[in-house]
RNA sequence: CGGGAUGUAGCGCAGCUUGGUUAGCGCGCCUCGUUCGGGACGAGGAGGUCGGCGGUUCGAAUCCGCCCAUCCCGACCA
């Protein structure tokens, strides 16, 4: 237990958090716990010995930072209201009514009178649907919500609530749940197989280039990120640094690895000595931690798992080569296993990662329009070498500096997943990362269910023979339920097998996406018993191929040049916008501010192009048009 | 850390304004039976420290104070 009452010191703020609670720690607890806060605060002040360097560096950092943002007037349509409450949907929602300003006026002034609307806050909320009719007692005005298997079943619609959407869909379709502490997740096992899939899939590819797996400790010295500059600045922030074990406090504190370049750097050094030993080409799948102020499951937890690629090269063309491979490695498995179609490009140099020298990213977009940065490559040039000392003796007996790599794909990939193909009736996966490529569902009661049963478990076997993973969904529950289950859960086939088709000998298949009668259902396939399992796998190469033409042309839709700052605010409300761009950090901070948009990337397809600045009217940098948008 | 909300059964909520016997409802869960081609029905049943502590009171889910936690928005980020 090597932080057992440890203190975990956070980022930026020098906050002391993560005070361990023993078990039970609620009892007894305010007395306990006042003390506790307070001696905190104490320590904050009092001992600064150690964090400090790390505590301070971001207050500096703060100043040229984005500081000002979106103007007060920014609607989001899609994240007003909130989660709950999808009854009594369709009303005025918003939380900012007149009722919610009284009762801040009221704890403002502490005004022991209470307003009239005054009652329990949770209450509130119903008081903004109806306050323009019932100011006065509201309550007895208040509508009933709808109450009924609606509210239960499904989700609230994309359309609707993005928001609220992604996160009833990670709980209902059992991908992952929050975990007990603040920013933690955990995966539950069909959203782990996912991972899984995606491990399997990834991995492949690492040693199809070349690559081997090795794994690096989770605690790094805290003096081994501060020794390359950049780096330590850009993680600052977000580290989570171990102060305690073993009952003491430590000499040096451990930060909990937020990535692994400086303890790699720290092994590449002592493993590397001659021009024989390179290039090295290391993976390791592991977890990271970075503080998240602001958690969203799969998309941003404190805690992730991820891959990480080291590599360590003689000289600069190596070094760039291999980043561009895997680079490219990322774009090609978005394409061809995760159905995403990603915008491939640079990283200007504001978004660039800590300590590289070009950072280049895959960009997907999701299907509210923003982006979502789902991958990364970085070449490092020779700063972590330089750091770390990590040198080789040439042909020519020269000592040279290594020149590194780094490369990384996280489990917010799935995140993406769902984001970028999801619809209004939940999930919908790629066939390559589906834990269930195809569910059987047998209809029918009595003997003709249980001849039906019989005769789906025997297709599942023939379709497990051809390779597919199939599940029989034997549930005594009704047809239609399990259709909606399913169909939530993103399952791309369905095969439905009643008494009628057991008759023909067939099956009827419904695909997740694709054709719908005008009830908006899909249209079913007949299928004989015979040809079922030549059928199926050639169906979801076909269906994977459709759902990346979906997105591609969603994408398509959304996207376009922009040449004047109108152009480019409505692109970006709603999607990627091309633009020619100054370069400066305070342009962008100041198209951030205006709407929202950061630049994503300078597409490596993009063609030369130059002239004034989008929003600024400077002249162009990069020499090619530069994609913004929203990003997650 | 700034701004805004919320905490009552696994989930979603009512009850609180005006304190008063045993805290309700829907979904889910368990049992039995009937059902089964797009979210079935009936009958029984289990499940609650009303976020915590303190105060007011004969009496607190309800009134008052403090604290804690969570969620949303902002700054950071894969």
């Amino acid at each position: 237990m090597a932080v057992r009452a440890g203190r975990v010191l956070v980022g930026a703020a020098g906050r002391w958090c993560g005070r361990r609670r023993v078990a039970a720690g609620r009892g007894g607890a305010r007395t306990g716990r006042g003390g506790r806060v307070r001696s905190a605060g104490l320590e904050r002040t009092g001992r600064r010995p150690r964090g400090e360097q790390l505590r301070d560096r971001p207050a500096v950092l703060a100043v040229p930072g984005e500081g000002t943002r979106a103007g007060p007037g920014r609607a989001r349509p899609d994240r007003s209201p909130g989660d709950r409450l999808r009854a009594g949907r369709g009303g005025a929602r918003d939380d900012r009514h007149g009722v919610d300003h009284r009762r801040a006026d009221r704890h403002r002034s502490a005004d022991p009178r209470p307003a009239p609307t005054r009652g329990r806050r949770r209450r509130h909320r119903r008081h903004d649907e109806v306050a323009s009719r019932a100011v006065r007692h509201p309550r007895h005005f208040l509508p009933r919500p709808p109450v009924g298997k609606q509210n239960e079943l499904g989700v609230t619609p994309m359309s609707e609530d993005v928001s609220a959407w992604y996160n009833e869909l990670v709980f209902k379709a059992e991908l992952a749940d929050r975990g007990p502490a603040k920013g933690t997740m955990v995966i539950r096992p069909y959203g782990y197989r996912i991972w899984e899939l995606l491990q399997e899939q990834l991995d492949q590819r690492f040693k199809d280039t070349g690559h081997e797996n090795a794994y690096f400790p989770l605690f790094i010295p805290q003096s081994y990120l501060q020794r390359e500059a950049d780096h330590v600045e850009g993680f600052a922030p977000e580290l989570a640094v171990v102060t305690h074990g073993g009952g003491k406090e430590l000499e040096e504190p451990l930060v909990v690895r937020p990535t692994s370049e400086t303890v790699i750097g720290e092994m590449y050094s002592r493993w590397i000595s001659s021009y024989r030993d390179l290039p090295v080409l290391i993976n390791a799948w592991n977890n990271v931690v970075r503080w998240e102020l602001r958690p969203r499951i799969f998309l941003r937890t404190t805690e992730f798992l991820w891959q990480e690629g080291h590599t360590a090269h003689a000289d600069e063309a190596d070094a760039m080569e291999e980043t561009l491979k895997m680079f490219g490695v990322y774009e090609e498995f978005a394409r061809n296993v995760a159905a995403i179609p990603m915008v491939a490009g640079e990283k200007t140099p504001g978004e660039r990662f800590a300590g590289a020298v070009r950072t280049y990213t895959i960009e997907g977009m999701m299907r509210d329009g923003k982006a979502l940065q789902s991958g990364t490559s970085h070449y490092l040039g020779t700063n972590f070498a330089q750091a770390f000392d990590i040198t080789f003796q040439d042909r020519d007996n020269e000592v040279r500096h290594v020149h590194t790599t780094s490369w990384g794909m996280s489990t917010r990939m799935i995140g993406g997943v769902i984001l970028a193909h999801g619809d209004d009736a939940g999930l919908v996966l790629p066939p390559r990362l589906a834990p269930i490529q195809a569910v059987l569902v047998p209809i029918g009661r009595g003997d003709q269910g249980d001849a039906s049963r019989a005769k789906a478990h025997e297709l599942a076997g023939q379709l497990r023979a051809a390779g597919v993973r199939v599940h029989v969904d034997d549930r005594d529950a009704s047809p239609g339920f399990r259709f909606n289950d399913w169909e939530l859960k993103g399952v791309p086939l369905r095969i439905e097998l009643g008494p009628r088709d057991l008759d023909a000998e067939q099956v009827l298949v419904a695909q997740r996406v694709g054709e719908v009668d005008e009830r908006g259902r899909p249209v079913k396939e007949a299928v004989g018993f015979d040809a079922l399992a030549t059928f199926v796998p050639e169906r979801l190469d076909a269906y994977h191929d459709q759902l990346v033409a979906r997105a591609l042309a969603f994408r398509d839709e959304r996207s376009g040049p922009a040449d004047d700052w109108a152009t480019f605010e409505s692109l970006v409300e709603r999607g990627f916008a091309a633009a020619l761009h100054c370069g400066r950090t305070v342009c962008e901070d100041d198209i951030k501010a205006r709407t929202a948009a950061t630049p994503r990337c300078i597409p490596t397809v993009g063609e030369d192009d130059d002239g004034p600045c989008v929003a600024c009217g400077e002249p162009s940098a990069y020499g090619k048009r530069v994609v913004f948008a929203r990003s997650y």
